[in-house]
DNA sequence: CTCTCAATCGAGAGTCATTCTAAACTGACC
DNA sequence: GGTCAGTTTAGAATGACTCTCGATTGAGAG
C-alpha cells in the first residue's frame, strides 16, 4: 500500500495535471488497503472539497488508473473498486461482509498446490495457453473472513452483495 | 458442456416447475460453451416464445442457478453470464473480442507453476488462508485469443467491454 | 377430466452504478 | 489579457438488472 509521496510521484511522472481534486484522491488512496469504491473515495473528500462532483471522482480515478497510479478492480458484484497497490496480488472476498483482503502469493499457500511445492511462486509473467496469449491473471478467493465465521454477519464493512 | 437431457434431469430433480420457458432456456444452454448473457438467451428464444418477457429470462436463469442447473458468472464488465458447465474450471477472456473460453486445469499448464510440477492438479477443495475460510476460487486469464492476435479486432463475437 | 392454488409469467416501472454532455473554469504560454 | 487544452461541474442519459403486481398456468388432488 503505497504512501502519499509515492502516488504523488507517479502522478507527477504521468504528465497529468496536478489538480486539487486529484491530490485529494491520492490522499484517499494512500496507505489504503480497503479497495474503496468511487463512492467511498467521494465520501472521504466532500468534507474538504464541498463542491466536488461525483463525475469528477470517476473521471479522476479513471485517469489515474490509465496513468498507472492505481488499478480498476472489477471483482464481480455491481461496483467498481480501486486499488493503489500495483504489485501483482490476488484478493480474498468475504461472502458475509463483502470485505476484500489482499493475498500475496508469498503469504499464503495458493490453493490447488501442496505447501511444499511453493518453489517458484513469484513467477507472474504472461504465457501461452494453447492459442491464447495470457496478459494477466486474476484470482479471487471467496469464503468467510474470521469475523464473519463467528457471528452470522456482524459489522458489515462493505455491502454484502445483493 | 452438458446435453439437454442432463440439464432436464437436473431441473426435474430440483423441484422447480417445468414450464415451457424454462425448457426453452435449457435448450439454449445445452451444449453451449459460449457463456451467454441473459440477452443472448432471450434472443435465442423470442422466435419460438414470442410473448417472452425479459424479466422471465432473468427470473428463470436465476432460479436455475440457485437450483444448481447452471452457474451465474460475474466476470467483470457490466453483464452477467451463465454457464451450464458446473465442473470446476477457469476462464480465458479475450481483451480484443470479449470471447470467453473454458480453461480446465488439465488442458493447459496453470500460470505461475512449472509444467513439471503439475502433479496434484485436480485438487480444488476449500482451504484455510490465514484466518480466511476459502469456499471457492475463481481464476480469470485475460489476454488475446488466436484470432485477435492476428487482425486488430476481427469478428467481434461478444462486446469488447468498455 | 376438472378443480385448486402456489409457482410462475409478463409488462412496465424502478434502481443504481457508471458514463455522457455541454457549459464554465483554470492555468500555462504567447 | 487572449488563446487553448485539459479539467471540473451538474445534471441528464444509459444500461443491466430487479421489483411489483395482476394474470396465467403447471401439477397434484379428487
Ligand atoms: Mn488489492
Ligand atoms: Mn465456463
Ligand atoms: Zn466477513
Ligand atoms: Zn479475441
Amino acid at each position: 500500500m503505497p504512501a502519499y509521496e509515492t502516488l504523488l510521484e507517479k502522478l507527477r511522472a504521468s504528465g497529468l495535471k496536478m489538480t486539487p481534486q486529484r491530490l485529494a484522491i491520492l490522499r484517499q488512496l494512500a496507505d489504503n488497503d480497503r479497495h474503496p469504491t468511487a463512492q467511498d473515495v467521494y465520501d472521504g473528500m466532500v468534507a474538504e472539497q464541498p463542491t466536488l462532483s461525483f463525475a469528477t471522482v470517476y473521471n479522476a480515478l479513471g485517469a489515474l488508473a490509465e496513468a498507472g497510479v492505481c488499478e480498476r478492480l472489477e471483482l464481480g458484484g455491481t461496483v467498481l473498486r480501486f486499488d493503489p497497490n500495483l504489485d501483482p496480488h490476488d484478493h480474498a472476498i468475504c461472502d458475509g461482509c463483502g470485505s476484500i483482503r489482499d493475498v500475496h502469493a508469498d503469504d499464503d499457500a495458493p490453493p490447488g498446490r501442496a505447501p511444499a511445492a511453493r518453489a517458484g511462486a513469484r513467477e507472474r509473467k504472461p504465457r501461452e495457453l494453447t492459442g491464447f496469449h495470457v496478459r494477466r491473471v486474476e484470482r479471487i478467493f471467496r469464503g468467510l473472513c474470521s469475523a464473519c465465521r463467528r457471528g452470522g454477519a456482524p459489522h458489515d464493512d462493505h455491502q454484502p452483495g445483493r
